[in-house]
RNA sequence: CGGGGCGUAGCGCAGUCCGGUUAGCGCGCCUGGUUCGGGACCAGGAGGUCGGAGGUUCAAAUCCUCUCGCCCCGACCA
């Protein structure tokens, strides 16, 4: 196995951050421009962060299904905003079976369009609302700058569709959906987030309201980690979308539409990993505890063995994810930064003296090495993990509001984007032309009107930028 | 599309300015042995269209022209 180096995160971030994943083998440049290949340890991480959303997803009554890849052109010309807002962005397929295609067919970049002609067909009456469909699958959006995971030109995510029969119906779909993101985002990624609604010049093409979460990255750089849109009724009448009241009207329904995607892998790496490699919340960690044996002699080896299979055995039926490393070509030590790169949260080490004394030292990636007895070895990895998994949290917390500034002068946003970057939450007018001015001057954008709980104590009374009286609170950061 | 960097063994690189035997080095890989508690060592091996095409030359990794691709910064982007 070639070992990748990993430049320091001090002397180049974004080289930091490609070195991270090359070590950690999470994915590989593709041969295809601004794709790539997600590879076992990475697609490991997806597949738990599919298995929780879903699960939340289903508990709030959501039902998967699946919409075809390729979409026809003209549907996305049906709504205004959405075809402008992501017709530079579209791959096109124009030949099919060695012939020039009747009709152009887009690859998906999204399936609000396929999705609301289906939907058209397939509800006629209130009776049959809401409707609430989610899909996994990948779309393809053409990028003219790629990084790994955080912007491809393909990708993976789910998409929710809804469809209700009222607008507050919608929009308290689109809100507990934020709800999810977010707890998702700190329950599970131990990344913190910040909840709120985009401006009008950043939300998606074609929604009434963008609502998304935000977290901070270790470089002071936003991430937009999930967004939520009520859609109000412009797809359903774009598509037309309706069903007949309970008064015997007609009316188009009211939808949403959310989604996250493969981007949270890159958010994670962001917000944890350090000069020595990826660092895994336990609870999205493929291989959750690594277990290094170390022997000399055969006997020693017998006896090591035999302890091994026993801990892995007993944190298997505690729930654990357990690999055994007993590749006897590797000395311990080099197993050790093999893992540690790899992002395993907890490694326990087992040799003769842990044999015989009945002990198993258990070393933590965020730091740490202790002893642990084996008759305990399952509830000490498992408070080990579960330790973890909160320290990773309140760690990223506290950098998050280390960065964030409260309350900013003009001056002082200039200065922190120009400088240490961060979040910083300000008064707004709301004028484009602030917003428009800032993003020119200091490459920072809104990047939420948060919502009550972030917003600050007492409310900023005048705009950042113009000084005229503020109508809300933003908070700008330079973001990916 | 602009600016910068770069394509030589699986990975990381030297060699290129100033053309000259069989193109090197480190890591990794294979074989054997000794090792084994924080990246082991010795010996012997395998592995190359020097990104591609054309040109100059007795001779090209090296010089010239064209071209393809990648990374970083910018423009752009739910």
């Amino acid at each position: 196995m070639a070992e990748h180096a990993i430049t320091p995160r001090a002397k180049d971030f974004s080289e930091w951050y490609n070195d991270v994943i090359m070590r950690a083998q999470l994915a590989d440049y593709s041969p295809v421009r601004g794709c790539m290949v997600i590879r076992p340890r990475g697609y490991g991480i997806w597949e738990l962060m599919q298995q929780a959303l879903d699960g939340m997803f289903k508990e709030t009554g959501h039902q998967n299904a699946y919409f075809p890849l390729f979409i026809p052109q003209s549907f996305l010309a049906k709504e205004a905003d959405h075809v402008e807002g992501f017709a530079p962005q579209l791959a096109v397929v124009t030949h099919g079976g060695g012939k020039e295609l009747d009709e152009p067919l887009v690859v998906r970049p999204t399936s609000e369009t396929i999705i609301y002609s289906m939907l058209s067909k397939w509800i006629q009456s209130y009776r049959d609302l809401p409707v609430l469909l989610n899909q996994w699958c990948n779309i393809v959006r053409w990028e003219m700058r790629t990084r790994l995971f955080l912007r491809t030109t393909e990708f993976l995510w789910q998409e929710g569709h809804t469809a209700h029969a009222t607008s507050d119906e919608a929009e308290t779909e689109a809100r507990m959906i934020l709800g999810i993101y977010r707890r998702f985002a700190e329950e599970w990624m131990a990344m913190p987030v910040i909840t709120g609604v985009k401006t009008d010049s950043e939300k998606f093409a074609g929604a009434v309201r963008t609502y998304a979460i935000e977290a901070l990255m270790q470089d002071n750089k936003a991430l937009q980690a999930g967004t939520s849109h009520f859609l109000g009724q412009n797809f359903a009448k774009a598509f037309d979308t309706t069903f007949q009241t309970a008064a015997g009207g007609l009316d188009h329904v009211w939808s949403t539409s959310w989604g996250v995607s493969t981007r949270l892998i890159g958010g994670l790496i962001l917000t944890h990993s350090d000069d020595n490699g990826l660092i895994c919340p336990p609870r999205l960690a493929p291989i959750q505890v690594v277990i290094v044996p170390i022997w000399k002699t055969d006997t020693e080896r017998e006896a090591v063995l035999q302890t091994c299979n026993g801990v892995m055995d007993s944190l298997k039926a505690g729930g654990m994810r357990v690999h055994l490393d007993w590749r006897d070509s590797m000395k311990p030590g080099a197993k050790y930064y093999e893992w540690e790169g790899n992002g395993v949260p907890v490694r326990l080490e087992i040799g003769p003296r842990e044999v015989s004394q009945g002990q198993a030292m258990l070393a933590r990636r965020t730091g740490g090495k202790a002893p642990v007895r084996l008759s305990e070895v399952a509830p000490a990895t498992r408070a080990a993990l579960d330790a973890i998994q909160q320290d990773l949290l309140s760690q990223a917390r506290s950098r998050r509001e280390q960065n964030s500034v409260r309350n900013v002068t003009k001056d002082q946003l200039v200065q922190l984007m120009d400088g240490a970057g961060g979040f910083a939450y300000g008064g707004f007018c709301g004028s484009g032309t602030c917003e428009n001015e800032i993003k020119d001057q200091t490459k920072a954008t809104v990047r939420l009107l948060p919502d009550p709980e972030f917003r600050s104590n007492p409310a900023p009374t005048k705009c950042v930028w113009c000084g005229q009286p503020a109508t809300v609170e933003a908070v700008w950061a330079r973001a990916y």
